[in-house]
This record gives C-alpha cells, structure tokens and sequence, in this order.
RNA sequence: UGCCCGAUGGUGUAACUGGCAACACGUCUGACUCUGGAUCAGAAGAGUCCAGGUUCGAGUCCUGGUCGGGCAGCCA
C-alpha cells in the first residue's frame, strides 16, 4: 500500500532487479542502457526510459547505464541527431560517464559471429528479393515456406557472405538470414534477415562496410558486449524476445534479460518519432525544438525544467499495460516545480491604458515588490509606478458577472504592490466605439497596497507603468492537438486533421516591467496572474519574445466556464 | 483466424509469499491570502472485465470466456 505523500512503491522492473540483487544472479551488479537511434529527437516518451534507465543504475550501488546508438540503419541516421540526443540527456540531468558506445563499434565482431552461425549451419546467404522473401514468409495464420537457398552448402554462403562485405553484390541482390523454423507461430524465427546490402555511407563508418546487421543481430550482441544485465525496452519488442536469445544462445556467448514495459502516450499529444519528423517535415511546427512539440528540445525551450519531467517520469510509474496519461499530470509537475522557483515579475499581455487623473504629470516613484513569495532569500526589487499604466484589457469589465471582483465603472481595486485605484470614466474611440482607455483615481493613502482605514479590496490586479515599460512578444501555446487521442481520425481523415488550429497564439505588443529588460534566453519567470513564461532564444537586444510555458491554474477561468455551461445547458 | 501481452475510481499507478482496495493527478467544498496563484482542511468517486472453481477468506491462485494492444520492413 502506499503511504500518503510516498512516491509509488517500485515498478515491475525494479521489482526484478531487486529480486536479481537478492539472489545474486548477476553478481551484484546492474548494468542498463538507453539505446536510441540517431534518427530523431528524443521525446518526453524517451525521457521516461531515461529516467527508467538511469534511474535503475543510480539507485542500486555501482550501477551504471550506458547511452549507446543503435546505429545500424546508415540510411535514416546522422550525426546532428547523436549530438540532439546526448545533450538532451545531459540536460534531463543524466551522466553516462565513459560509457558512451555505437553499435557500429561492433560491426566487425557482429561479422564474425554471423559467420560463425553459418558455419553452425545456423544461417544462410539468400538471393531471394524483399518480396519474394515477404511472399514465402507466409501470414499470421499461415506457415511459411522454405526458401531455395536455405539448404546451400555451408561453404558457398561462407564465401557469398564475404563477398557481400566486399561489395561484390547490388544492393538488394542477397541478404544473410539465421536459419530457424519458416512454420513458427512468431513470424520473428521464420529465417529473419540478419544482414543486408546497403551501399551507404555511414555516419561513423563511412564507406568500411556496405553490409549492415539488422536490429535484432545488432541489439542483444550489443547488450551482451557490454555485460548488459538488464535489456530494457518497450512492449512492443516482446515477440523479439525470443529471437533475442536464440541468437544469444546459439553464440554462446553473455546473456543479459531483456524486459519490456509499456511506451508512454499523452493526451493530446504525438509521440510517434514518424510523426514528428512528419510535423517538422511537413512545417506543422516550426522544428524540432518548437515549444509545442513534444520532444525533450521542445519541452526545453517551452521553459519545462528536467526537475519537472523527472517528477513526471517517476510519478507515472512502469507497467505493461497500455495507458493514455493525462497531459494535465505533466503540467500539475511543471507549476509545482516552478512555483517554487521562478521570480515573480509583472507582464501585461492586452494591454488598457489607465490614467491616474490625481496623480502627478512628472513623477515616478519606486515601489518595492517581493521576488518570490515562496522563497524569501529570493528578494525584493523596485518597479516604478506613474501617472499613465497599463493593466490587462479583461482586469476590467464595463458590465460584470456577479462574482467578478477585478476593475469595473465606479469600482474600486489593488494594484499589486502599489496603490488602489477607481474606475472614473471610461474612454472609447469616437469612430468605432472601441474601449481605448480608463480614467481612474488614486488614493494616495494606500501606498504599498494597504489601507489604513482597513477597507477591504478583494481584487488585486497587476500593471506596468507605461513610460517604463518594456515591449514584449508573447507566444502562447496550447495543446498541439484538439483530440485526446490524435490517432483517432474520422473515416478517410488524417491525423494531421486533429491539429489544434490554436495552438500557437503571438501576442506582439505586451508590456513587461523594465527589470526584464536584461533577461537572458532560457530565464523563466512568473508573469503574476497569467502563468510560467521563459524567454526565448529569438529574443534580440531590445526585442524580448517569451514563451508562456504554463499557465496558472485559474480558478476564475473555472468559474466563467461553469457559468457558460451552465447556460449553454438551460 | 495464428502467436505474444494486458485488464484495479474520470486518469495513471499501488496492494510482501491470498486477510474485506491505497497514493497521485483531476473534480467538488471550505479556510486563508496584496497573484481568483501558492498553502491548509475536507468530500465525492472503484468492490478490482465476465463466469465458474479452490479456500474460513481471492484484485492476488486455477479453468473458460470477453474486450483491448502488438506482430506478416532487406526499420528500430
């Protein structure tokens, strides 16, 4: 049972690691990886293997994880994609130390040990082409049938095999299959392919080889070089399993256990790497690290901190069954991390001209405010407060709802940190009729926010005085997709067809109080009242552009929403 | 009409070798508040996919179903 307040008790793998420690089966030691192809960025799916992988290494002593590239497809992958990937780990703050391994490092080792399988008459050179192969593979219901070649003397793929290596061979002319049951029930033992033609360069080979192993004959060598103990992936390599150790056994060789969980999916979110290459392809999103996607770049830049996705990643815990987790967990583990660190700063995002008629043309005074109200070592600083400010266009309401307590004709409330003001006039476009402005009053006795006559305000809005205010762009996002589950598309539909339409919303002329002005790209803040913001790396000297990351909770967005619906059902 | 895997409040995850289901998010109340934030206090919400069986006792074990997911790349 879990105690209140407690983290989960352990996952299904850790309960196999610790059972494994008990008993001793691989001498006390844990040995993990995290394997990624260099074929994309990773995703916040990604981060929760991460932190499953190193996670399992850092909590057992003298374990270690190794960040290795499961480089074998030379044709999807690049060095751009490597360099994405160790720094995205990196900054979800997780060190490999020396252990930094390519599967193309094995390469030759992998030669010999197929060449060994031949030899055991365990594997075969094939001249069938893909659809032959596909076409005698058989289908899920149906066995397979042999391929002509699977009986070749052992000599004669021995020397076609090399062959191969030497580029004798056009692409696709042969491939190297193991030899295994073309009737067996999982399609993954009828003769797999282990090596194929591919005369490409690779980005770490070069032009050395022109033959390439296949996942399967790649991935658990690899783990077995390394002295893996524990192979972690996700569900659906489980039918691989088998082919896993055949392979292992058939080599004689270190046998590591694989175990598989089930990959991560989040509400209105994609998490398909094919997807995402297809968003950025496709110029859905602006790249990779586009704050709406998913992807640990993204997530970066959108101003998420690692502390906050590792939360997450703990808190969804590790299972075999499949799940779709509620975006909003994500963004609950977000604002609690921030809360507690971002400095609190005033931004206006819509911004209404106020004019204080009773205070003076040419002043400006200082007015103290508290930097973090949730960590006092955090400070205080000065903003300045003048005659003519601007507060947010919906802190003010000509007609309110009951319930509203914020500026309203004749009404009276807080300006954060500063003095309380009265709506005395409202000022419109003569033309359009448009609300351009307020005339309100200010009383002087109420410096700093309080009253001495102890008369209540229940609102508090926050502003910026605007001769000192710095211009700002703010992005804000919402979720990339407007379905829960994007992949459900209508008949004959695409899945693009869920793209929220409004998901990105530039608001260019926001005004940020002035000590903003010297914040540097990647700093996050608390715009009080409206949510997390960090700013971007598009932000030029004099042109601040801020990401919202999230918003805070809003209790009175709650209330406005009940209401509608309230009438919508009436 | 094959093989593999899964099924616990709205969501996700727990419940040691069987002992009348817990934690988190979300939702709803209330308190407090110079952020309708944060914080604090409290509430509602599942009888564990179904049917049998074993047992004093089953979410946990057995049998048979149902539903969901994965697998027919020379991708990983």
């Amino acid at each position: 049972m879990n105690k209140p307040g407690s983290a989960p008790g352990p996952d299904f793998v850790r309960a196999i690691v610790a059972e494994d420690n008990r008993t001793g089966k691989w001498g006390g030691r844990v040995v993990t990886r995290f394997p990624p192809e260099p074929n994309g960025y990773l995703h916040i799916g990604h981060a929760k293997s991460i932190c499953l992988n190193f996670g399992i290494a850092q909590e057992n002593p003298g374990g270690v994880c190794h960040l290795r590239f499961d480089d074998t497809n030379p044709c999807k992958e690049e060095d751009e994609y490597v360099e994405s990937i160790k720094e995205n780990v990196r900054w979800l703050g997780f060190d490999w130390g020396k252990h930094l391994y390519y599967a193309s490092d094995y390469f030759e080792q992998l030669y010999q040990w197929a060449v060994k399988l031949i030899e055991k008459g365990r594997a075969y050179v094939c001249d069938l082409n893909a659809d032959q192969i596909r076409e005698y593979r058989g289908t899920l219901t149906e066995p397979g049938r042999e391929s002509p070649y699977r009986n070749r003397p052992v000599e004669e793929s021995l020397d076609l095999f090399r062959r191969m290596r030497a580029g004798e061979f056009e692409e696709g002319s042969r491939v190297l299959r193991a030899r295994i049951d073309m009737a067996s029930p999982n399609l993954n033992f009828r003769d797999p392919v282990m090596y194929r033609i591919l005369k490409v360069a690779h980005h770490r080979t070069g032009n050395q080889w022109c033959i390439y192993p296949m996942y399967d004959f790649a991935h658990g060598q690899s783990d077995s070089i390394e002295k893996v103990t524990h192979s972690i992936c996700t569900l659906e390599f489980e039918d691989h399993r088998p082919l896993y150790d055949w392979y292992l056994e058939q080599l004689e060789i270190y046998h590591p256990q694989q175990i598989e969980f089930a990959r991560l999916n989040l509400s209105y979110t994609i998490l398909s790497k094919r997807k995402l290459i297809d968003l950025v392809e496709g110029n859905y999103v602006s790249g990779w690290d586009d704050p709406r996607m998913p992807t640990i770049s993204g997530m970066r830049r959108r101003g998420y901190t690692p502390e906050a996705i590792r939360a997450f990643c703990n808190r969804i815990g590790v299972s075999k069954s499949d799940s779709l987790i509620d975006i909003a967990l994500l963004e609950h583990h977000v604002r609690e991390d921030l809360n507690l660190r971002s400095p609190r700063v005033m931004g206006v995002l819509d911004p209404l001209r106020v004019e204080i008629i009773n205070y003076p043309e040419d002043t400006v005074e200082e007015l103290e405010a508290v930097n973090n109200p949730e960590d006092p070592a955090a400070g205080t600083r000065n903003i300045p407060f003048s005659r003519v400010l601007y507060i947010e266009r919906d802190d003010f309401m000509e007609d309110p709802p009951k319930n509203y307590y914020r500026l309203a004709p004749g009404r009276e409330v807080r300006l954060r940190y500063a003095y309380y003001i009265t709506c005395r006039e409202v000022i419109r476009d003569e033309q359009s009729g448009a609300l351009t402005g307020l005339r309100c009053t200010y009383d002087p006795q109420t410096r700093g926010g309080g009253s001495p006559d102890g008369r209540k305000v229940k609102g508090t809005i926050h502003w910026v005085s605007a001769a000192q205010a710095v211009e700002a762009e703010v992005r804000l996002y919402d979720h990339l997709f407007s379905r829960e589950n994007p992949n459900e598309v209508e008949e004959g539909g695409n899945w693009t067809d869920n793209l929220n339409p409004d998901s990105l919303k530039v608001l260019p002329a926001c005004r940020v109080e002035p000590s903003l002005a010297g914040a540097a790209p990647g700093e996050r803040f608390q715009f009080e009242r409206k949510g997390y913001f960090c700013l971007d790396p598009d932000s030029r000297s004099g042109r601040l552009v801020f990401n919202r990351t999230v918003t805070l909770r809003d209790t009175w967005a709650k209330i406005l929403k009940q209401q509608q619906g309230g009438e919508e059902s009436k």
